[in-house]
DNA sequence: CGCCGGCTTCACGACTTCTTCATCGACTCG
DNA sequence: CGAGTCGATGAAGAAGTCGTGAAGCCGGCG
């Protein structure tokens, strides 16, 4: 989409912050780590809508955090690769990243790559699910719209992000910072207090009793999450299982 | 669905990269070359569709290529010359070409000379619509139009483009990156803003009330979407080929 | 060369949404 | 059962979003 949540693997200071400036210019959120360690760990928790690597890097370098994050999800990757070899290239094809681009490359070019892959992405999952559902619940991200037992609700785009990060894992119980950073993006930085206000409104649109809430429920010291449909088996899932540390 | 398998011969990288996600948006596989050579070879071998040439390429230059393939098959062949002179147009039809087209080209007018090129030759089932139709709004790709309740409107390029963005998935929310994407090329860098002014002089034309909007609706913190015809017949769109096209 | 239409950007105002704050009620643990 | 922590809520200022008119720019045409 418009701004998509995009990291970053850096480790020269100077080229990183101007691969942020590039990318924030074009309207994503970036968040910027600089070594192959940090990148792993950072992509597992906050789920980045795509990856830049730099080959080089210290602790793990490039090639090798692109194959271990292909292994373990479709992300897409686009490889900062300094030399030009050809070597280079078919390597990092090899090992799975989508696209390349070798230094030095023009600010248009690393934007035109990113919507590229953005929007490959974005065709794939559109194309499939378009429509979450989750019980009475339909969360139609084409059409920016949701509707409760058929029946369209308008919401903002707080709330429907907000419903859209937690309809994405229903029973998973999401920290409000999770939420901020997956809804709203890497580089917002509000109270963690904010999602409580928009979770009311969003309750009130969507709840029919806003005090026993059927769909976005309360967990009490860590954050929300959204009802399962099925009532009979609450397999007990609990905070873990999806990757996040 | 109009599939069609289509060779594309474009030596540079980018502007091949760029033809591929075009057409495959519109539904067809694509095969790449980046020589006249490999085109020929790939022509006879793979017997595509469709062939689109880039005049100006090593090996054997697009010309060439056009007036051999011209001579062993009936294949439509589409030209992409970058000059714009009439000598080139009259030099590619002069050669067997079916149609061409001057970089810069819109991703739209690529698509449309390709819808149409497979039209006439047939080799695709004619289930696309020129005509599209959104309750008293009919939007005429093949001749550049568009009528209210039977009245034509003189439009211009961009807002031509903008309206037959919006009404290939009416109801659906486009972000305005995702318009000028796909109305403009994601070649084409302007500002978002640019996009309200175009929609404005859109529902200047269009619209009959243009506080109180009937076709082009804003989609608060999103984008705009074309209005669904109202009630009445609700026309089975579901969630079936609604992907990004 | 000057005019004109179209594209893009800018600036302002109206309006909507977001964020924060303060307060009250709910939950947990000892 | 009480203390302490956490969440719900409503209000209000801050920030963002959109509509609109106008200006600058460019290319085509007379």
């Amino acid at each position: 989409m418009s701004s998509a949540r995009i990291l970053v693997a850096e480790d020269d200071p100077k080229q990183a912050n101007l691969v942020r400036v590039y990318l924030e210019r074009e309207g994503h959120s970036v968040l910027l780590v600089s070594d192959g360690r940090a990148a792993l760990d950072q992509c597992r928790a906050r789920r980045p809508d795509l990856v830049v690597l730099d080959v080089m890097m210290p602790a793990v370098n490039g090639l090798d955090v692109c194959r271990i994050l292909r292994s373990e999800s479709d992300v897409p990757i686009l490889l900062l690769t300094a030399r030009t070899t050809e070597d280079d290239v078919l390597l990092g094809l090899d090992v799975g990243a989508d696209d390349y681009i070798t230094k030095p490359y023009s600010p248009r070019e690393l934007a035109a790559r990113v919507r590229a892959l953005l929007r490959r992405a974005g065709a794939v999952t559109a194309g499939e699910q378009e429509v979450l559902r989750v019980g009475d619940l339909e969360i139609d991200a084409g059409r920016f719209e949701v509707r409760v037992a058929g029946r369209p609700i308008a919401l903002t785009a707080k709330e429907f992000g907000i419903l859209e990060v937690l309809a994405g894992h229903p029973g998973r119980a999401f920290t409000r910072a999770q939420i901020i950073d997956r809804a709203f993006g890497f580089d917002h930085y509000v109270l963690e207090r904010t999602v409580d206000a928009h979770v009311m409104n969003l309750r009130r649109k969507i709840e029919v009793d806003a005090a026993a809430p059927r769909y976005v429920q309360t967990v009490f010291g860590r954050g929300y999450r959204l009802a399962e449909p099925a009532e009979g088996a609450p397999a007990g899932e609990g905070a873990a299982g999806d990757g996040a540390p």
